[in-house]
DNA sequence: CATTGTCCCTGGAAGC
DNA sequence: TGCTTCCAGGGACAAT
């Protein structure tokens, strides 16, 4: 599932190979990524342009082209950009020309990827809230953020509109190593928690850009070739098996909806007072 | 406004 | 073996 390092890991992968290419060519072979207008304008608007630039906002892709228009792709659950793939791709929905004869191809199994195309990119990205890998994302607004909500943290963490790019499985990596309960009320952090998971969240997310990206289910790089950073997740999808730290079995809870992996010994539940922190091995760096 | 719930979609896993 | 049921989950949108 592309987040913020799958979706970065993607961008840098792409953009020494498309930005300056033109696109001649265009296959539509599912209208339903294309959003808010019809496959004709879409082609149209899309057909001669060159690419100028490629960047990533959140979990958002925009190329950025001539004509000032932009292209803006969200992925969303099971969607990836191929760069001249080997062979055919069976779930190839929209597939794009370059001027260089390269192939960029859009597959996507569950069809929930989006692509729009917008004058502005804000419109479509600019409620998104602040980069946790950049400079604004500090301990006081992280605090600002989570003091005035009563929802699980693990909720908050999830809000695109208050912090940018951090999906499912990156919450509940950044959660376990600031030895926090998913469920605890946002506003319950003591200053020391928050501290740790600040540092844990650019900890987590910054490793698996290194890694580029974790292939749990669908993700591949533009290159077909899958991430690593999977494989030193501590409790993300990895419901049964030992906790790296204390060996206690890893438990699956649901928390918004969503599946929830944490370490029940380490993650001090709701209404504990211990407090453990657990970023060893996690060096911010 | 904050928060919760529903829906979209389909392959693969689990159950019978 | 083959059929049916359930599950995964980001974000838009509706309801409370």
């Amino acid at each position: 599932m592309p987040e913020l390092p799958e979706v970065e890991t993607i961008v840098n992968s792409l953009r020494p190979r498309v930005v300056g290419k033109t696109i001649i060519g265009i296959v539509v072979r599912d209208t339903r990524p294309i959003q808010q207008i019809g496959v004709e304008e879409f082609c149209r608007r899309l057909m001669g342009r060159s690419i100028r630039g490629l960047s990533r906002r959140g979990k958002y892709i925009i190329f950025s082209l001539s004509h000032k228009n932009n292209l803006v792709v969200h992925l969303r659950m099971t969607g990836a950009l191929l760069w001249n793939p080997a062979g055919p791709e069976p779930f190839s929905r929209l597939e794009f020309v370059l001027d260089d004869r390269s192939k960029l191809v859009y597959t996507d199994v569950r069809r929930f990827g989006t692509f729009c195309l917008a004058r502005d990119a804000g419109k479509i990205v600019g409620k998104l809230g602040i980069e946790p890998l950049n400079k604004e994302f500090t301990r006081p607004a992280l605090a600002a953020y989570l003091g005035t909500r009563s929802t699980p943290v693990k909720t908050a963490l999830l809000n695109q509109e208050r912090i940018a790019g951090i999906g499912n499985m990156y919450a509940d990596e950044a959660l376990f190593a600031a030895g926090i309960h998913p469920l605890r009320p946002s506003s319950s952090l003591k200053p020391q928690e928050i501290a740790a998971l600040h540092r844990s969240i650019r900890a987590v997310l910054k490793k698996a850009v290194k890694n580029q990206g974790a292939s749990i289910r669908n993700y591949r790089q533009p290159d077909g070739e899958a991430g690593r950073a999977h494989e030193e997740f501590a409790v993300a999808h990895r419901g049964g098996q030992a906790c790296p730290h204390c060996s206690t079995t890893i438990t699956r809870i649901v928390v918004g909806q969503r599946g929830t992996y944490l370490c029940p010994h380490c993650q001090t539940a709701p209404g504990m007072t211990t407090l453990k922190s657990r970023t060893k091995g996690l060096t911010g760096q």
